[in-house]
DNA sequence: ATTCATAATTATTGATGCAAAATATTATCT
DNA sequence: AGATAATATTTTGCATCAATAATTATGAAT
């Protein structure tokens, strides 16, 4: 067998983002309980490196422990959703910020190029999808602060936990790359608080567009 | 013996928080590995809470894990420090913007009532210092966003890994409670923007005393 | 003498087993 | 028949045990 088991991360590590996945499928809804014995004999495993994954599950904040009574998957209302929806908001345009500031002129270009291949995929959504996330994940990089990317890593998780989460749904791909553009001006103007600004304009109406309304931003 | 043990939280809560005070003491100096054998005997338990106590730890940022190496204390540099402290300085100052939207009489008058003991302990540093710690509590608390809470506790953590913590240090009573005035008035006013640019000016200051530069926040 | 390889020791990781607690079910009493 | 209490079952939580991987030390060869 070439299945050579050398171990890149944890078992532990491996559960915990199986169990992300089921969670994230809505295979295990929110609110529902986490039957221990069922998904260790499900995966072949013992109980103690699940219960070490339900441990980190629960540090992000996407199953809740109650004492006694084992886990539980989170359960998100709309004010959750809009609470974490408002921080995502206010981490990432802090990040435009830093960017403006103190990105190399390299790493602006790379920005520029992701921002090309944006409007080259405008009518393949997926695709627009896709590079659109690769640009908030560059941006957020060249920003330079791992503290607030584990941060916003975590929040998206709790974004995924509930159903309808448009962040940038179908029907806005006009509109939301027309906020990059405007975005990436302001960036390469090096325009700090409009990069801020812009951002979370961006995300404003990125909330706006899936139907709930939300405490604006402090501008 | 009256130590009855009700359960009020797991084990592995309970050691977890045992390894936060030692963390912070500086008994477990940063960078250094944890020696599990050693801990569990210590206090006289299995490694098995243990265990699932420094996944919790390693979720918080307090330590590292290494694959098939164990834990360690988690080293924050210079940087590390600085970036933090901007994310604190981040959600802090925004949530003094939402709170200047929605706080009710009631809780506007609750923060003007801990301003005053404020005033009154300016010649009693301890005091001052614990008056201040309710405050900002207090604020996070009426912003009202659990997920942001979480964020700052967690934040607040890693910034006592560090020996030298300073953040609100002595000598700068006058000018912090001088600060803590011109937020308070913001508030009063109930002017949003001002109040976000008040919370950052305070957090700026704070940070200047303590002697290191930082990339300053958007204004 | 130095370097590489092998073996032994040490420590982490995963499994199994047991005890305590909570919930559900059943039986009895009013 | 309904409610309360007792019992039984389910499930969490902790401890002990076994195995795997890594590091260090020792020995041999160049």
């Amino acid at each position: 067998m070439s299945a050579v088991t050398l171990t890149p991360r944890a078992l532990y590590e491996e559960v915990a983002e199986l169990l992300r996945q089921r969670i994230f499928a809505g295979e295990l809804a929110p609110g529902s309980w986490i039957d221990e014995l069922r998904i260790a004999e499900e995966y072949g495993i013992s109980r103690t490196p699940l219960r070490e994954a339900l441990k980190v599950l629960a540090a992000e904040g996407l199953i809740t422990m109650k004492v006694r009574r084992g886990a539980y998957v989170t359960e998100v209302n709309d004010k959750d959703q809009q609470d974490v929806y408002h921080l995502l908001a206010l981490l990432e345009s802090d990040a435009a910020g830093v960017v403006a500031e103190v990105a190399t002129e390299a790493q602006m270009a790379e920005l520029q190029q992701l921002h090309q291949q944006l409007k080259a995929a405008q009518h393949n959504t997926d695709q627009f999808f896709d590079i659109n996330e690769q640009f908030h994940m560059r941006l957020l990089e060249i920003a330079n602060n791992r503290w607030r990317d584990q941060m916003v890593a975590d929040l998206r998780k709790v974004m995924k936990l509930n159903r309808h989460h448009s962040l940038f749904k179908t029907g806005r791909i006009e509109e939301s790359f027309q906020e990059h553009q405007l975005l990436m001006d302001a960036l390469t103007e090096r325009n700090t608080a409009l990069s801020v600004q812009r951002m979370k304009e961006h995300f404003a109406n990125g909330l706006e567009a899936a139907g709930s309304a939300i405490t604006p931003l402090n501008a």
